[in-house]
DNA sequence: CTGAAAGCGCTTACAG
DNA sequence: CTGAAAGCGCTTACAG
């Protein structure tokens, strides 16, 4: 203890074990060629010195890190599940993930944002990267997997089925004996917003029903933009006898709505959302919806992400993730007039 | 485009703007000494060469590094909250936050496990970490904070004021007139369900009220495991007219059980939780419960980190964030019999 | 104001 | 089986 060093590093262990930093090095990363007698020495030193080998400085050195990364703008309930999925399927991989957040709150706003922490990540520390619902695309030396992309993306990419989760969505209400079927959409920009719409259009044009363009309103998926739409369909002079909203959090608005007006639900409107969050089964009709597993999106995001570390691939790979109707009490036949 | 280099390196910009890499690095950090001339050259050719510098070698050489790291064991809802505290904190410090999750799943129930990450961080990524929920103490050249950390514990820590939480909760119970209260408490290691345990003995010790302890049982905070205790309780030849559960997952399974056999809440039975997750004020009748903002208890473990960086300390800080009794539905004044 | 050079802690051919 | 040495991409005294 003559030096005071503020860190042991690799040279301390190869003093202490009477080897070179290149045999420490190999038994580190159990690297063959090594004795057993040095590799034991090494070993002892290692924990008589509480020895920790510099993430940093191997990352440097390394091309393979064996770290994944992930970018997004922040940590709501959306992230976390997404985060959970990607967990699971690093589970035992031997892959770590590492989750870099700017501090700067506005920054995260602006365009070049992903971009810029992507770079960040890939370039030193990860193989690969994951970028959670970005503006726009992204690219990068080593692969990146964007979840839930922008409409028209280029990118590899996992999403739901939006398109046949609103199919099914509305052929539900469809099979109940509903024909005034209002939509409450999402920001069209999205992917997600636009394939919803687009399988609710499908579904009415399959049932042989004109698309009543006044029966369209718009949100962004927030719930408080539902407000306003859900009240002008509602104010209509022959108003929808259901409405599908895009998303839960607005569906649940439309909810709220409908019953401050006195409409019981679902005897005078059927209300169906899309995602499944888990205010949806608590809510008073309990809401149906269109279960997408964000937890899934993860999950898939994660496993594309890895194969693509392996095997580059210079086409575009995108996975549709399943949706599945959750029926609860929000849906009922229409009120026989 | 002779060299088909992988990686945009400071070395490129400096060719590109004719000047060396010191320069650029002047420029890159903001560095006075530079004429404006060059300067202004250096920043055309990062343009131009998208250059973006490299995280990891930056912060293998530099001593502060403007990044707080941060261990969990999951990404469930719990460090999901505590996650948004945390970059609340953050949000213009000029401080970004590195999230290092490792793949294994086992890994993370061994003990040295927090340990090795707050390591592998610390020592090379990040100015100093937090830590969530550690099963053990947890040391480092640079500071560290845990976030309910151990009972007993000698870190710097951050946590909510649970004996006071729980005191006030058992004071509501018994201004209610309840003198028959019965506590499931946690696993008494963890310093968070020592304190809420503390809290009832105090309360019922000020109110004169001889501690019964029959009426304690004990679950680990997960819901089910609150199903034996408050079946036991409520078995009672003289049952407990109310219950303080030490997790609001184990209150909401004990107004199961009451439900299941046929109680009503509160006539038959009040009860109180503790945390106040979203869920809570969603049962039927919603719950009473002691608010611990979780959101803030990241808040708060980020800014005493953030200090500790700038001015490390030698002696312990620990900071308890208050907690408030929220008083919804499922408390009353027991039937007179 | 500017640059050459040392060095952060590792990994990896290369030569024994 | 083992080690000396180069180099990953930067920052930072130091000398001009």
């Amino acid at each position: 203890m003559t030096k005071s060093k503020t860190t042991v590093t690799m040279m301390d262990v190869a003093r202490n074990a009477g080897v070179s930093i290149a045999t420490v090095s190999r038994v580190i990363n159990g690297q063959p060629g090594v004795s057993s007698g040095a590799a034991e020495r090494v070993r002892a030193a290692i924990s008589t010195l509480g020895y920790e080998t510099s993430l940093v400085a191997s990352s440097l050195r390394r091309s393979r890190k064996n770290v994944l990364g992930l970018v997004a703008h922040s940590f709501e309930s959306y992230t976390a599940e997404i985060l959970k999925g990607v967990m699971d399927a690093l589970g035992g991989s031997g892959l770590d993930l590492i989750v870099y957040a700017a501090g700067d709150s506005y920054g995260t706003e602006s365009h070049g944002w992903e971009q810029r922490q992507v770079t960040l990540l890939s370039g030193t520390l990860a193989d690969g990267c994951l970028v959670v619902a970005p503006w726009t695309d992204v690219r990068n030396r080593a692969p990146v997997v964007a979840i839930d992309p922008v409409r028209g993306s280029r990118m590899h990419a996992v999403m739901a089925d939006n398109f046949a989760g609103s199919v099914v969505a509305v052929e539900h209400l469809l099979a109940l004996g509903h024909r005034r079927i209002g939509l409450i959409g999402g920001r069209v920009t999205l992917a997600a917003a636009w394939s919803r719409e687009e399988g609710y259009r499908h579904a009415l044009d399959q049932a042989g029903i004109d698309i009543d363009e006044t029966l369209i309103g718009r949100g962004d998926f927030h719930p408080d933009t539902a407000v306003a739409p859900a009240n002008a369909l509602l104010d209509l002079a022959e108003p929808p006898t259901a409405i599908f909203a895009a998303s839960d959090g607005m569906a649940l608005k439309v909810l709220e709505v409908a019953r401050a007006r006195g409409l019981d639900v679902p005897g005078d409107l059927s209300i169906v959302g899309f995602d499944n969050i888990p205010e949806s089964a608590l809510s008073n009709p309990p809401l149906t919806t269109v279960d997408q597993s964000v937890r899934r999106l993860g999950y898939e995001a994660a496993r594309l992400l890895m194969s693509l570390v392996i095997h580059p691939a210079h086409d575009i790979h995108q996975v549709l993730v399943p949706t599945e109707l959750v029926v609860r009490g929000s849906t009922g036949p229409p009120r026989t007039s």
